[in-house]
DNA sequence: GCCCTCTATGTAAACGATTACATATTTGGG
DNA sequence: CCCAAATATGTAATCGTTTACATAGAGGGC
C-alpha cells in the first residue's frame, strides 16, 4: 500500500509539502503542486483515512444504533439519514444493538474512535435510564422515551396522530372502535394507544378493554387480532391498528372472513408506507414523514458535533398527518398517480 | 478522553503491561491484572478503535455500497450482512453510490483505511468494467454484471426464476402473456426478461413486442403499464411483472378497472417479499432469499480478508422458488399461518 | 555458586497521517 | 545594498495503540 511517504519520496520533497498539496493548506509553488499531484495520481496514492482521523480526531463518520432492521420504515429512516450525512461529508456506520440500557451502553462505547456522534433508536420503555448517560461523544435519541436533559432526542407526535385518526373515525359515526395495539414494552406502541384511549375519552365514550387487542407490528399480528376481535358478542364497527403491517393484516382477515370494508368495518393504520395506497381497499393512515425523521436526527447530531457537545439539549417532536382513503370509507376513489414515482426500487 | 497512558500512569506499570491484561496476550501475573482491570473499570477507559487499527491493520469493518436505499429489499439484505457480520465481530459501513464505474471506483477508495472489504452493489449494467478494479481490499459485488475474474460475485438466479414462472403461467393454459419490465439498464431487469422470453421460445410462443412493457420496479410503473395493456385490442391474459412493486401496482390497477384476477387475468410478481401473501389476491411470486444474500456475501467477503485477497475467485448464484398462490389461480386459499411471525418489526 | 529457562515487566519503534516551528530563499522598500 | 516581510519547504512531535526486544528477578538442575 502506498503512503504519503512514498509520494513524498517519488516527489524528492518532504511529507508536509505533499500534505499541504492533498490539503490545500499552506503555501505551496505552482510547480511543485503539479509535480505531487502527478505523482500522487500515477502512483495511486489514496489518503488512510484511519491514520488521518487519528491525528485530527475527526471521523466524518456518525454511529447509528437501531433495535433491528426489519422492514421499509428503516430503510427510509436510514435513507434520510444517509442522504444528510453524505450532504455533510459523512459516512454511517450502522449497527444493530439490544434495546436496553446495557446494549445501547456498549454499542456507544464501541463507537469511540469510530464515530464522532451517535444516533440512537431505542424504542424499548425500559431504557429510560440511557437519558443520563454521560456520554462524551454527542448522541440523539430517536423514537425513545425522552425526559432527561443529557442528549438531544427526536420523536414522533405519536399520540396526536392516533389521536386524530381515532377522532376521525367517531366523526364518521363509529362508536365502537377497536385497537390492534403494539410491541408491549414499545415507546411508540404506548403512546399510540395513549391517543386512542384520548380521543375516546373526549367523545365520551367509555374504554372497553376487549377493544384492545395485543400486537406486535406484524402483518399476523395483525390478522389473528381480526379473528378475535370478529368473534365478540358485540363486535367493533372499526379497527385502528398501530401500525400499516397490521391494518394490511387485518385486511387480509376481513377479506377471508367476508366481511366488507369500510361498509361493515373500518380500518386504519399508522405510518402511512408507500404501500397503504395500493389496499384494496386504499389504507386510511396516520402518515409518518420517515425520511425527515433520519434527515432531521442527523442534523442535530451534526449540530452537536460542531458545538462540541455544549449546547443547550433539544427534544422536538415530527408531525403528522392524516391521510383519508377508502378503508375508512373516507373519499371515492384515490388514483395513484400514475407517473409520481414515490418510491423508486434501483434494483429488484 | 482517558487514554491508556492514564490508565498505565495510574496503576504505576507501563502501558504495554495494560494493553496485555486488555487484550489477553503476553503473561501478567495475576495481582497486577486484577489491579489494572480495576483502575481501567473505575477511570471508564475504553479504547479507541481507531489507533488500534492504525497499527494492527485491522479495523473490524466492512464496507457496503448500495445504489440506493429504498423499500424492503434492502433493508432486508442489509439485515442479513449485519446478522453474519455482527457474528464475526465485524461493523458496517454502509454508503450509497451512484452506480456507474466512477461512482464506486470513487466509493472503494473512501473506504482505504475505514473497511476491511467492501460489498458493492451495483445493478448498472454499464458498470461493466468495474470487474477489473485492480482493488488492492477484497472485494465481493452483489448483483452485477460478473464476467471478469478480479473479484467475487453473487447473483440471484433470475433468468431461471423467471423462466418457471412464465412456464408455470403457460402450463396454466395462458398464451398471451406480458411482462413489466425493469428499469432499462437494469442487470436483474435484464435478465428476467431473459427468463421470460425463454419459457416463451421454450413453449413455441412468439414474441410479441407489445406485450413487453417498460417498467422502472415501482408500484407507479405497475399501475400504469397495465392500463396500457388492457387498452390493447388483443390483450394478454396473464402478467408477469420483474418484481412484487410492480405487481402489486398492477393489482390496483386492474381492481379499479374491474377486471377479476386470476379469472380474467392472472398475475406474477418477483421477489416475494413478506406483504405479497397478504394481497388481494394473495400473490404469486419468485421467491428470492434476500436475508441469505446478503449473508452470503459477507462470508464470502471474509473469505477474501482472511485469505488476504489471493484465493480463486467465486462467482455463485443464490437460487430462487416458486410460490404459487391465488393471483395466478393456483392454490385454494393459502392461509397466512397467524403466529408464525416471519416478519417482526420492533417499531413502528 | 553458575547458568539456563521462565515469568513479569518496561522501553521504544512502529502505524500514516497533520501541523507547529524552524529554516532557507526570494522580494521589495528605504 | 541591507533588512524585514513574505513565500516555500523541511524537521520532528503528535494522535493512541500494539508489539518486538530488552531487562530483571526467580527458580531449578548440576
Amino acid at each position: 500500500m502506498v503512503t504519503i511517504k512514498d509520494v513524498a519520496r517519488e516527489a524528492r520533497v518532504s511529507v508536509a509539502t505533499v500534505s499541504r498539496v492533498l490539503n490545500g493548506s499552506g503555501p505551496v509553488s505552482e510547480e511543485t503542486r503539479r509535480l505531487i499531484r502527478e505523482v500522487a495520481g500515477r502512483m495511486r496514492y489514496v489518503p488512510h483515512s484511519g491514520a488521518r482521523s487519528l491525528i485530527t480526531s475527526k471521523t466524518q463518520t456518525l454511529g447509528v444504533l437501531l433495535p433491528d432492521l426489519y422492514g421499509e420504515f428503516f430503510s427510509e429512516i436510514i435513507r434520510g439519514m444517509d442522504d444528510t450525512a453524505q450532504r455533510n461529508g459523512f459516512h454511517l456506520l450502522i449497527s444493530r444493538a439490544y434495546a436496553d440500557r446495557h446494549g445501547i451502553e456498549t454499542a456507544i462505547r464501541a463507537m469511540r474512535g469510530r464515530a464522532d456522534g451517535v444516533v440512537a433508536m431505542s424504542p424499548d420503555l425500559d431504557a429510560e435510564s440511557l437519558l443520563n448517560l454521560p456520554s462524551t461523544i454527542p448522541v440523539v435519541l430517536l423514537c425513545s422515551v425522552s425526559r432527561g436533559n443529557e442528549v438531544d432526542s427526536l420523536t414522533i407526535q405519536n399520540s396526536r396522530g392516533a389521536r386524530e385518526m381515532v377522532a376521525h373515525l367517531i366523526s364518521r359515526g363509529h362508536k365502537r372502535i377497536a385497537i390492534i395495539k403494539g410491541s408491549p414494552r414499545n415507546y411508540d406502541a404506548a403512546e399510540r394507544l395513549r391517543g386512542y384511549r384520548m380521543a375516546l375519552r373526549e367523545a365520551g365514550i367509555t374504554l372497553d378493554p376487549l377493544l384492545e387487542r395485543e400486537g406486535d407490528f406484524t402483518e399476523a399480528a395483525g390478522y389473528s387480532a381480526v379473528l378475535k376481535l370478529i368473534a365478540l358478542k358485540n363486535r367493533p364497527t372499526a379497527i385502528f391498528a398501530a401500525n400499516d403491517s397490521m391494518a394490511i393484516g387485518a385486511l387480509s382477515a376481513l377479506r377471508e372472513s367476508g366481511i366488507a370494508v369500510p361498509e361493515e368495518m373500518a380500518v386504519a393504520g399508522f405510518d402511512d408506507i408507500p404501500l397503504a395506497r395500493y389496499m384494496d381497499p386504499p389504507l386510511s393512515s396516520v402518515h409518518v414523514p420517515i425520511w425527515e425523521l433520519g434527515a432531521r436526527a442527523v442534523e442535530l447530531l451534526l449540530h452537536g458535533i460542531t458545538h462540541k457537545n455544549d449546547h443547550p439539549r433539544r427534544r422536538e417532536r415530527v408531525s403528522t398527518k392524516l391521510v383519508i382513503r377508502r378503508s375508512t370509507g373516507g373519499v371515492p376513489a384515490e388514483r395513484p398517480p400514475p407517473q409520481t414515482l414515490k418510491r423508486k426500487l434501483v434494483s429488484v
